[in-house]
DNA sequence: CTGATTGCAAATGCTTTGCACGCCA
DNA sequence: TGGCGTGCAAAGCATTTGCAATCAG
């Protein structure tokens, strides 16, 4: 018999679909009747060359770093016009602030581990899980659309070591200073 | 070979284990040091008097009808304490608004089906979900703590008949005015 | 009595918006 | 040239907190 179909979703090494996004993107735009602008493209670059979810917060200091100059309301409406594109997605991770996750694209499923201790988030996918997922929708007298599993759980690095990388860095992120 | 086993999570009709949630917390409160006030029980007790999801400005709309004399402040901390008490869970419906359940003791995972077009919430529960979650959880591992599961869809009630008597409820509904 | 609890109003922190100016099509 | 996009500052909104008065034990 064959073992659960597990696939931990690991962040892409290089150069992703950040063109194929760009460009879907700018459909989208040319058909709103909206317009390309360096603080859009800037934004969306940055967001899609890196594979991992963030918070607007997040986004904008790593905005400051790239030494672009969009504000925090353009970061804002850019993100909702890449989630009115589709291209972008808010996930559910509890905390205060939304947090979205660019790796989304083509897929309407989305499940995140979530470590208790530390708040590491790990993506994963399990075909097994979605069809009964499905399965279960379709029993309750609902057509499925968009299905997302939240898991939290202890990681055994904490448990064996009694700390774990994760915990230290997100504690010291969480000190962060809004505004300037 | 039998069906998947679902079952929908019925509100629960009449008195719940409302007196036992009241005795648990005033264990809690007496453990803790601290002190039983009329507000106190006049929340919770409404909010265990029902058995659906609310999020705090729904239950401060329910408390002033009930003639409460307690205030937003004392709500919020009221929450807050039963949190921690573990009687009461925060769950994930990803609107900007907190959500509480009251129906969570005993109960570490919980899932929900929302509709995307009106709103409406269906808890249930599923055992070959669960059991799923769990091994997809240690294989990954790490150790299950509580799961939730998500799934956005779309009603039948909508698709046949064009409307859902929940959507314009709902669509009332977030029309209030918040503060007095 | 003593310190926990409450209500009020002010503060917070994230996100959204109004507005005037600039810039692309 | 029209109107979309931008930055700024101000507004919104849910939630939290400081403080003085009040109340529980």
């Amino acid at each position: 018999m064959r073992g659960v179909a597990i696939k931990m979703v690991e962040p892409m090494s290089e150069d992703p679909n950040r063109a194929e996004i760009l460009e879907k993107l700018n459909l989208f735009i040319k058909r709103k009747g909206l317009r390309r602008t360096p603080q859009r493209d800037e934004i969306v670059t940055l967001i899609f060359s890196e594979d991992e979810h963030f918070t607007a917060d997040e986004l904008y200091d790593r905005l400051r770093k790239s030494n672009s100059s969009a504000s925090r309301a353009t970061l804002y409406r850019t993100l909702s016009l890449l989630e009115e594109a589709n291209l972008l997605h808010e996930i559910d991770l509890g905390g205060d602030q939304k947090t979205y996750d660019p790796n989304f694209v083509d897929s309407p499923t989305h499940n995140h581990l979530i470590c208790i201790d530390c708040g590491k988030v790990v993506e994963f996918e399990d075909d097994h899980l979605e069809i009964l997922n499905d399965c279960v929708t379709r029993r309750m007298g609902f057509r499925p659309a968009k299905q997302s599993i939240r898991i939290e759980a202890c990681c055994e690095t904490l448990r064996s070591t009694g700390t774990c990388s994760d915990l230290i860095k997100n504690r010291l992120a969480s000190k962060k200073i809004h505004n300037k």
